[in-house]
DNA sequence: CCCAGTTATGCTCGATGAGAGCATATTTTC
DNA sequence: GAAAATATGCTCTCATCGAGCATAACTGGG
């Protein structure tokens, strides 16, 4: 019996059974499922990590910023990958460069729906990077700095006096607050174990890629917008206190966490940092470019050294004059490392301030 | 014209519309989605790296094997994890413990439908990681080497031969096959390039990680069958030759491939290897199980040090006789090190054989 | 009981790489 | 022209890791 045939046989049995996928019977019974394919495209402008937002005028009034989006169809697009591009184009008019899948959500409740007969949706979310020359203007889309949706990862200045103010005290309210224990194998931590590792308190470390970590503990706890717009608790002598971090629409925020998590993790084992770099740079541009994204002051000739040692650049022969001081040699992405390292990458350990 | 007008006009304007996720129009006309959860279940038995597989028995004869799967149905599962769950369970018996998302396939042609009002599928695969001590038997389940389905990545006796007789012949003729070259953005090398990184030829490394970027390159190049099945070209010189690897129902194959990639990219930087561990064992059972995962052999004496003083584990206080020479110490995994390291792994390179 | 074989375990040596800082070169700015 | 600012080269030290030597403690065969 051929496969095809198989499978339609399949179909006309009861359910649920086993291996039964695309059956007609589990078609009707099922909910219908959207697929929403999201995008984070993040570029480095002066120095600032920034994300394209768009903004859904449809509704009037003050209505959230979220990022491109759409629904995945089929029919119209080949691939996910495919179907994101052309969403992005269209919403925006950027052609997107370096793309990457980061995580599918499909948590009930996260989408805010108050129609239950709406579809549920998975949401599928999307990394791409790209330096902003490539980018036409849009109007309705903007590049936001990305630490204004997460300000507590922002360490270029020093540890955020907003983790100290605002964060800790709520979340160690938080984790004493009498709840049933996490039975679940979800976190194997209790609550106090979990907000001392991801927000490096007691002498733990500060972890810059755990981002999506905290954001999801900070979900957990209420003290983001998009919990309440969920419908989850939040602590009443939280009222009236500043909100943390500006929201985005649907789960966009938690997607944009997940792309910052992703970035700071994956600059350093693969030449990905390129991507948001002009052609040509100095080493001194991609020093700052390096921390933007990871947050932290780099030892400056031992980047040089490392940059340079791993063959990740050659010399254009040019200089760059007007630096303020001696002029810096121009640089540019070898892309032969591609052919010789197995995994090349900024291997930067942050230093300190 | 306000930005908001501007907007909405657009969505007025010819279809697919911008940020209508979850609007009636788009539902109706947006083909049918349906998303399949896909679980690579993966433990170690007596060294050797398994995967559970399930048999559609529904049909008498001769069908492949393929992972525990289902669909996912908002109404009864709350989260795409516990859909997963819940179907392992049916289906095997198994109740999953550490389990991760891997990925969201999405690709049309993978799925071999013939029929084209059959919905879409969309794959999320997931891995898990348990101890077969944990793992009832279910009629239609079993355990098989994963090196079944990936021969060329069993390094355990050195290079296999399959690489030299049958991959590396049959690659480069595809690699120089006239194609049109892909000015595609998907791939940036070229195919021969492609080929020397992935398979580690001329003088390139072998990176035990690019599980799944060697299984494209051999689906790309049609060698495996799930290739044929999905109507790609093959060369006609090379029917009759030995097939490479057994095959997976749908995609099955490639979200294994993607959880071997991740497994042996993990645990170099977390502790996921003692989830395939049993409670107590000797630090030689622990490097032959890491062995088993990542193929060649590791230096004994280097990878106790490495292990102890990472604080990974810490003696049961008991040992154990009968390993034919020294009784060895007992160990246990110290899940303090969650709480104190911020990526503890067992950081190895592979050694030499 | 003793010896050979086997496995477990402790320790050292040398190469490599990364963190930190000193020193020098070459411009801009005043 | 001097001071300030930036770029770039070099060295020193320490931690880490690969590799190998040496010893310990058991099993099995004579």
């Amino acid at each position: 019996m051929s496969e095809a045939n198989l499978r339609r046989r399949t179909f006309e049995k009861a359910e649920p059974e086993i291996g039964r996928i695309g059956a007609n019977a589990a078609r009707s019974e099922h909910a219908v499922v959207e697929i929403g394919l999201n995008a984070a495209i993040v570029a480095v402008i002066d120095n600032e990590p920034v994300v394209l937002t768009v903004r859904d005028d449809a509704d009037a009034s003050g209505t959230l910023e979220g990022l491109p989006f759409g629904p995945f169809s089929p029919l119209d697009h080949r691939t996910l990958e495919g179907g994101l591009r052309s969403w992005v184009t269209r919403q925006t008019g950027l052609e997107l460069g370096y793309t990457e899948q980061l995580y599918s959500f499909g948590d009930r409740g996260r989408h805010a729906e108050t129609d239950d007969a709406a579809p549920h949706v998975v949401s599928i979310g999307y990394l791409a990077l790209t330096h902003p020359s490539n980018a036409a203007e849009v109007t309705g889309s903007a590049w936001r700095s990305w630490y204004q949706f997460f300000p507590w990862e922002d360490w270029r200045q020093g540890r955020p006096a907003l983790l100290t103010t605002q964060i800790e005290p709520r979340l160690k309210e938080w984790a004493e607050r009498p709840h049933r224990s996490s039975s679940a194998a979800a976190h194997p931590l209790e609550r106090a174990d979990r907000v001392r590792i991801c927000f490096g308190l007691d002498g733990a470390a500060w972890d810059e890629e755990k981002v999506l970590e905290r954001f999801e503990l900070l979900y957990e706890a209420g003290l983001v917008e998009e919990a309440q717009r969920d419908g989850r608790e939040a602590a009443q002598s939280w009222v009236g206190l500043p909100r943390l971090g500006a929201p985005l629409r649907f789960d966009h925020r938690r997607i944009l966490a997940t792309a910052m998590s992703r970035v700071r993790a994956k600059i350093k084992y693969r030449p990905v940092i390129f991507e948001l770099m002009p052609p040509d740079f100095t080493l001194f541009e991609l020093q700052r470019t390096v921390e933007a994204i990871l947050g932290p002051h780099l030892h400056k000739q031992n980047f040089r050294r490392l940059v340079e040692s791993a063959g990740l650049v050659e010399p254009t022969g040019d200089v760059k004059s007007q630096t303020g001081g001696r002029p810096a040699k121009l640089f540019r992405f070898r892309r032969e490392v591609l052919l010789e390292r197995p995994a090349p990458g900024v291997r930067v350990k942050p230093g300190r301030a």
